[in-house]
DNA sequence: ATAAAACTAGACTGTATAGTCTATTTAAGT
DNA sequence: ACTTAAATAGACTATACAGTCTAGTTTTAT
């Protein structure tokens, strides 16, 4: 007769939530397991119970967060009109990676890539590759569907969404004072939008 | 009469490319000051009067980097063909990206940008704010030869060097095992630019 | 030659932190 | 009710590191 308690499912998720914020904000090594303790507001003791030392509540905190990243919204309708599934597309995946916790998860993998490559790995397969790979999907539907003419899909995956970027990805990330407006990244959006259509128009087409 | 003797260059030199070395292998946090000295030949108290602290040592050391960079090559011959022209920009710009140094100068840049906006700053403007603005040029100089039709000079240079970061890029950045071969980086290469140049062609040439 | 400043080695202070241990309290499974 | 494991607070160990201090050595401007 086996006597067991579970441990706490709700104390485990308070100690990786405050895990993914302190390692995202201050990074690995600046963050104390003490600090992750009293922002869990649980006991030290319990934090070493469920996940035995620093790095391997560092890999759950960013798996943990990865599984909880809503991943960009490719439900897109009217495929017939490339400029209007394009813009949609292109707002989502913006809005996407500008929000405050896809940056900060992206910023810590990216920096600890030397140190923790399965760590880095595991948000690579969870967020680029993914977004990429059903992007590239999208391209092949554009093509079957002859609206426009993508020899190679994977290609066109990586341009469109490399090319959404911009100016204010690179704003974000190096932290700058000024950005962009709204307005310059409406703009930005939009003649991409129709440059890509441009470069990918059916010849048919004019 | 003051009798001044000015400190060893060659030791100062010595402790900032030790301090940019481990800086950017380790991060700021992991790196301590002893590593610094021994590593520069130098005694820790040579590291403290040269540069005050650790901080100070940090801005230091990436404003070297950042000058010590030899930027972009961007003496671009053969502006009339717009495919010699941009191709060479396109492996002169991903070759230097994807270089050793530059590379782990921009993830430390990157991830410090909240703790240390000036260094992260510095970075931003000697690196990607200055290329965006040369490429910026050379797209004006294509559409005032009317070799290309560039309304927005600016929005191209943004796509066209977004653009050509492509998978390679997001394999540096994560530090993955597999990488894409270097057939493929000049197949993507190619597309692109091809594409790039489609999508601003003159109206008149067909 | 000599004086001033650069440099060195190493001890030292104070603080922070990973991880352990203990004694006690709390909560669940039987 | 009773047992067992989970959880807690806090003391504790061992280590590491930023920054200072000291005492002695080397270099160089005059």
């Amino acid at each position: 007769m086996v006597k067991k308690r579970s441990k706490n499912e709700a104390k485990r998720q308070q100690i990786l939530d405050a895990a993914i914020n302190l390692f995202t904000e201050q990074g690995f090594a600046a963050t104390s397991m003490e600090a992750i303790a009293k922002k869990a507001d649980v006991s030290k003791q319990t934090v070493y119970s469920h996940f035995g030392n620093k790095d391997d509540l560092f890999s759950a905190s960013i798996e943990g967060k990865c599984e909880s990243l809503h991943i960009l919204d490719l439900s897109l309708d009217n495929l017939s009109d490339p400029k209007v599934v394009l813009h949609q597309l292109a707002k989502n995946f913006t809005e996407f990676i500008i929000s405050k916790e896809a940056c900060a998860v992206h910023k810590i993998c990216v920096f600890e890539s030397n140190a923790y490559p399965q760590v880095s790995d595991i948000f690579y397969q969870a967020g680029p590759l993914r977004v990429t790979n059903e992007v590239t999907q999208l391209m092949e539907k554009l093509h079957n569907k002859k609206v426009l003419h993508i020899e190679n899909p994977k290609h066109a995956a990586l341009q469109f969404l490399n090319m959404m970027k911009g100016e204010l990805w690179m704003q974000i990330e190096f932290n700058t004072k000024e950005r962009i407006s709204q307005q310059e990244v409406d703009d930005y959006l939009r003649d991409s939008v129709d440059f890509f259509i441009r470069g990918y128009a059916n010849k048919s087409d004019k």
